[in-house]
RNA sequence: GCGGAUGUAGUUCAGUGGUAGAACUUCAGCCUUCCAAGCUGACUAUGUGGGUUCGAUUCCCAUCAUCCGCUCCA
């Protein structure tokens, strides 16, 4: 099936409007996309569909939009400032890449340790002690870069560090610190769930691979609130959920696999998580990450904040901090996997091949196309133009051959 | 960020130290046709900035972008 190499698909994306290179006629801007008039109803339809299926229509979660910026204070207590800052050496002999304040604490067996200093002073110590390079033993580094996942930037005219804030790196935290207001306002009782569509932002040091990994994404997630110790089993439900969703809106099944994470693999806050993994052209990849985040982030606010994130059962009497199940999409990499699926090229004949995108109709960026067989039908088909783009995506080409124009539409 | 490769119309591909070419696409006109490639015509390109040169798309440098690895994640 998946016979479409990466070229092709992008090409194609590309040449027939659904995606763009960002800034293109300034020479673009690294790793930008801009989503053209096939793009963007083709990743509206995906986040309808979503919205639909665990917002909508579903009994236990409700919807939020958070802001993209929050207070830093967010970013302290989920981790993602510390553990996504590190203070990064290249090793210019060997090209080995390595954290400073681990060459330091690591050297003759702690003599030294890297608390309390700044980045400065830890390239003057490894210096001044002759730290060398773990790999190759040379004493040849780069200056420290920091590599802090997070985009920066400031709120307020100063752009001082007290007025420093962060692009949110994801958008489960927004649910997290709703927690309150969502189920007091919405009467809700465990288990439910909170989910956003919205877009967050990582610095990340490679991205690549088309729509796939880029700074700027979207992102669907949801954050499904338990009974601690039946985390596991909604952990198992929801996997299955988002694999059978896939499935209805035509995601072939053999290009889809479910992978369990090994344990060295696991991010800070989670104890266990799953990948839906597409096969992309360049081979399987992740596309839905399904964690276990047992109640890390809401202990970690609660202590945080000093607001208590505790709830009371109704049936048990029972207080407690909710463990939470999150499945998280991005909504980039999904349109990416429905366009590589959805490409198929027809043999007509010997020789001649054409470019069909066969799409769920849910998520087809247009329904129908009015090709009226000759133009002095033209005011009819204009009148039924109108009247079906009141309510669909609606095509209209009277120039060509109708063939032409019937080709035109498949791709 | 490091290493390697690449950069010519919208796309695919030619070509040259001295006027840049094709096919498909697109557009206009003819045709009024039910799954592309009928006829006529038209638009459109050497990523950007320097340097060498009488002259650079071609040679050199820088830069930007893309691709492949390292890495990381939804």
């Amino acid at each position: 099936m998946s016979k479409v190499t990466f070229e092709t698909i992008v090409n194609h994306a590309k040449s027939s409007g659904f995606v763009f290179q960002g800034s293109e006629i300034y020479g673009g801007l690294a790793n930008t996309w801009d989503f053209g008039p096939l793009g963007v109803e083709l990743k509206d339809n995906i986040k309808k569909a979503w919205w639909k299926k665990f917002i909508q229509t579903n009994p236990y979660n409700v919807g939020i939009q958070s802001a993209i910026l929050m207070n830093p204070q967010v970013w302290v207590a989920s981790g993602h400032l510390s553990t996504f800052t590190d203070p990064l050496m290249d090793c210019r002999k060997c090209q080995t890449r390595h954290r400073a304040d681990k060459l330091i604490n690591e050297f003759e067996d702690g003599t030294y340790t890297s608390t309390g200093l700044n980045d400065q002073q830890m390239m003057e110590l490894i210096k001044e002690k002759q730290i060398p390079c773990p790999n190759c033993g040379a004493h040849d580094f780069t200056d420290i870069r920091k590599f802090n996942l997070m985009f920066k930037t400031f709120q307020g005219v100063v752009e001082d560090a007290k007025n420093t804030i962060y692009l949110r790196p994801e958008t489960a935290q927004g649910m997290f610190v709703n927690f309150r207001n969502v189920q007091r306002t919405m009467r809700k009782k465990i288990p439910f769930g909170v989910g956003q569509i919205g877009k967050s932002f990582r610095n990340e040091i490679t991205p690549g691979n088309f729509i796939f990994r880029t700074r700027e994404f979207e992102q669907m997630e949801l954050e499904f609130f338990c009974a601690p110790g039946t985390d596991l089993e909604w952990y198992d439900y929801w996997k299955k959920f988002c694999m059978q969703w896939l499935k209805d809106l035509g995601l072939s099944p053999e290009n889809t696999r479910l992978r369990e994470h090994e344990k060295a693999e696991l991010s800070h806050y989670s104890t266990g998580t799953s990948d839906i993994e597409y096969r992309y052209p360049w081979g399987f990849d992740e596309l839905w990450g399904i964690a276990d985040r047992t109640n890390f982030d809401l202990s970690a606010h609660m202590n945080h904040s000093k607001t208590s994130m505790e709830y009371l059962d109704p049936n048990t009497n029972e207080k407690y901090i909710p463990y939470c199940v999150e499945p998280a999409v991005g909504v980039e990499r999904l349109m990416f996997a429905f366009l590589c699926d959805a490409y198929d090229e027809e043999n007509i004949k010997e020789d001649d091949s054409r470019i069909v995108l066969r799409f769920h109709p849910f998520l087809a960026p247009y329904k129908a196309c009015i090709l009226p067989l000759s133009k002095q039908l033209s005011a009819y088909a204009q009148a039924i133009y109108a009247q079906l783009a009141q309510d669909f995506s609606i095509e209209f080409d009277e120039s060509g051959s109708i063939g032409k124009r019937y080709r035109r539409q498949d791709a």
